[in-house]
DNA sequence: CCTCCTGGGACGCAAAACGTCTCGCCGTGA
DNA sequence: TCACGGCGAGACGTTTTGCGTCCCAGGAGG
C-alpha cells in the first residue's frame, strides 16, 4: 500500500529521492565522524568541496546540522531523522551495486539484494517479497505453472501479487514438511491462485508416513497428478531457511536432530537440508519436487535475507543450478562477497 | 508510522513535496484538457512558457506525458500515478489557503483544513486526528486535566499521542451515551492516558436512567468528582456528529428520534444535539460537561470532517465558543465557504 | 485557401553553481 | 607562549544552467 507512495514519488520526482539520500549519506558521514571540517568530509564522500558546501549550508539552514568552529556535527532534529528514516531506505534504494559485485562471482540467472537486514527491519523481508513477486509477475505467462515451496517468507508473498495472467496454476512443490497451517504450501498456494484469479491444486501427504505407505500414496490419481505438474511446471519460487532453526519450528524428531547436527547442516529448502558445501544432508520423506526437476524450469525465484540465514544462502548458493534468480538482502550480500 | 517518512521527507528535501505537487498539478490540468499546448497551458497554470516547457521535457522522459504534434496528452502511466497518489495528498499538503479564508469568516481560536474528503478517504481521517494530537501536545502542561468526549473520530487519537508532559489526567466529557464501547468516552481516556502515561478517571453512568435516579447519582463522590473535573479541566477535545446518524448509531428511542426529526436536529456533540441556527434542540440526560463549562477552557478541539457532516459543522459553529480549535477537511471547508 | 494552435529550435541575458584561493579564528601540542 | 593545522567564511572569475522571448515549420479545421 504505502510503497506505492514511494513508487509513485521515484516516477515523479527521481531525482529529488537521491538528492535526499545524497543527503542522508552526507548526514550519516557526519554523524559518525563529527565534528569534521568541510574539506575532510568532501574528501571522504567523494565530492568537491563547492558542492558539498552547498548542502551543508542547506542543511544548517534546515536545523539538522549544527556548524561552528570546531566543524560540522550532527543536530538533535538531524540524529532523529537518520534514525528514524532508516528502516524505510529498503524501499526506496535496494542494492544494485552490490547484486552487480556478486553476478560476477556467482553464474546465476540474476541476482537481486535490498538494502537493510531482514531479522531487524520487518520491512526489508516484505520488500524482498515484493521484489520477488514482481519479477515474477514479469515472467508469467498464460497457463503457467509455477511450483511453490512453504515457509514464512512465502507465506507473504500473495500480498503482492495481483491479477494479470490467465490460467495459472500454483502447485505445492512438496507436501508434509510439518509447518504451522500457515505456512504450508497449501494454504500459500491458495492465497497465490486467490490473488491472481489462477488456479491451485493441493498435496494432501501426511507428515509422518512410513514408506510403504509413501509408495502407495504416490500411485494415487491426485498424487500422481502433483508430482507430475511439478516435474513440468516452468517456475518455482522458494525460500531458504537455516536448517537448525526450520528444523525445530517443524519439531523434528531427535533422531533427525542428531542427523543434522552430525551433518553439519547450516540450510535448508522445501524440504532439503545442506551443509556448508552445498551436500543434501538430508532430504524430508514427502511427495513433490526433487532437486533433479529443477535444472529445467524456465526460472527459479529464491528469496532469503536476514543475519541469520547467511551460512545457509552462502550453502545454498553451492548447489543452485543457474536458472536461480536470488532475492536477498545487504547483511546476506555482504557475507557473500567477504 | 508512514506519515513520519513524509514528515521526514519534509524535514530533509523540503522540495520534493512541493515539486512534487506542482508536477501532479501540471499533470491533472493535462488530463483534463488533453490535447493541449505548451502556451495554453502555461497560461492556464499562471506559469512562463519556458519554465512550464522544462517540467514538460522532464515529464515527457520520465513516461509521464506524451507529446506529439498534437499537443500534450496523459500517458498510461501518468494517468496511473494521477490516480494512484491522490489519497496521499492529504498527508502531503494540507489546505492552509482554506483555513485562513475560514479564519476570517469564523471568530475561532484557530482553524485548521486538511486535504481530501474523510468520507471517502479513510486516510483523511487519520491525518485530521493526527494533526489535533499534535496540536494537542503542543498545548498541554504538566497536571493538564483533559476532558474527552466519544465517538469514533476520538477514538483514533490515542494512536498519535506520545508519551510526554507528566501527570495528564483525562476524563471522561459525558457518561452514557449509548455509543458503541469502543467509542465511548470511558474506553478512549483509558488508551488516551495508556499512551501518553498519564492518568484517567472513568465515569460510569448508565445510559437509560430516571431523573430521581441521576440526581442522586450525582452526590456519588467519584460521579461528583468527574463533575468537578470536567467543570475546571483546561482541554477539551471532541468530535462533531451528523444528527440522524448519531441517534441511529445510538439506538435512540423513537420518542427522541422524532424529536429530533420534528426539530430539524443537524448535529451533534457530546450528547447535546442542535439545529442549523446553532441550537440545542435536545439533550442527552447523563452528567458531565456542560455547554456553559466550555466558556472557560484554554482550549476546545474539535474535530470533524467528510461530506456527511459538512451541515453539522456548520451548525456547530453558529454556537462554538471562541476558544475551540476546529480540525476540519477540504469537504466541510468548502462548504463553510460557499 | 487561411488561420490558429501545435512542438521544437535558437538566441541572449541573468542568475545560480562551481572550483579555487585567501583570510582570520581557534584549539592543540610542543 | 608560539606555531601549526584544521576550521568556517568570504571572495572572485569561470562555467553552467535556467529563463524569457521570438521565430519557424507543420498540421488540423474551417
Amino acid at each position: 500500500m504505502w510503497q506505492r507512495l514511494i513508487d509513485i514519488q521515484k516516477s515523479i520526482v527521481p531525482d529529488i529521492l537521491s538528492h535526499m539520500l545524497k543527503r542522508l549519506d552526507i548526514l550519516s558521514c557526519i554523524e559518525t565522524e563529527q565534528p569534521i571540517g568541510r574539506r575532510t568530509l568532501a574528501r571522504q564522500l567523494g565530492m568537491t568541496e563547492r558542492v558539498l558546501r552547498r548542502e551543508v549550508e542547506d542543511l544548517s539552514q534546515l536545523n539538522l546540522i549544527k556548524v561552528d568552529a570546531k566543524g560540522i556535527s550532527i543536530s538533535e532534529n538531524g540524529r532523529e531523522a537518520l534514525k528514524e528514516v532508516e528502516p524505510f531506505l529498503t524501499l526506496i534504494e535496494s542494492r544494485n551495486d552490490l547484486a552487480a559485485q556478486l553476478k560476477k562471482q556467482y553464474p546465476l540467472k540474476d541476482i537481486f539484494v535490498v538494502r537493510g537486514d531482514a531479522d531487524q527491519n520487518a520491512m526489508v523481508k516484505d520488500e524482498l517479497t515484493r521484489l520477488m513477486a514482481e519479477e515474477l509477475m514479469k515472467n508469467l505467462f498464460k497457463g503457467a505453472v509455477v511450483s511453490v515451496a512453504g515457509g514464512s517468507t512465502m507465506a507473504s508473498v500473495s500480498k503482492f501479487l495481483r491479477p494479470k495472467h490467465d490460467n495459472l496454476l500454483f502447485v505445492p512443490a512438496r507436501g508434509g514438511l510439518g509447518e504451522d497451517v500457515a505456512f504450508q504450501a497449501n494454504s500459500i498456494v491458495s492465497h497465490l491462485a486467490e490473488a491472481t484469479s489462477g488456479e491451485h491444486r493441493m498435496l494432501y501427504a501426511p507428515d509422518s508416513i512410513s514408506k510403504a505407505s509413501l509408495e502407495s500414496l504416490k500411485e494415487e490419481p491426485m498424487v500422481k497428478e502433483i508430482i507430475d505438474l511439478n516435474s513440468r511446471s516452468s517456475m518455482v519460487i522458494h525460500g531458504i531457511g537455516d536448517a537448525l532453526q526450520m528444523a525445530r519450528r517443524r519439531n523434528v524428531t531427535q533422531e533427525v536432530m542428531s542427523k543434522l547436527d552430525a551433518a553439519n547442516a547450516v540450510g535448508e529448502t522445501f524440504g532439503f537440508y545442506f551443509d556448508a558445501e552445498g551436500n543434501i544432508v538430508h532430504k524430508v520423506k514427502t511427495i513433490g519436487l526433487q532437486l533433479e526437476d529443477l535444472e529445467n524450469k524456465t526460472s527459479i525465484f529464491a528469496v532469503a535475507g536476514g543475519d541469520s540465514k547467511k551460512e545457509a544462502v552462502k550453502a545454498y548458493l553451492k548447489l543452485a543450478p543457474q536458472n536461480t534468480i536470488l532475492f536477498t538482502d545487504e547483511a546476506v550480500a555482504q557475507h557473500l562477497l567477504g
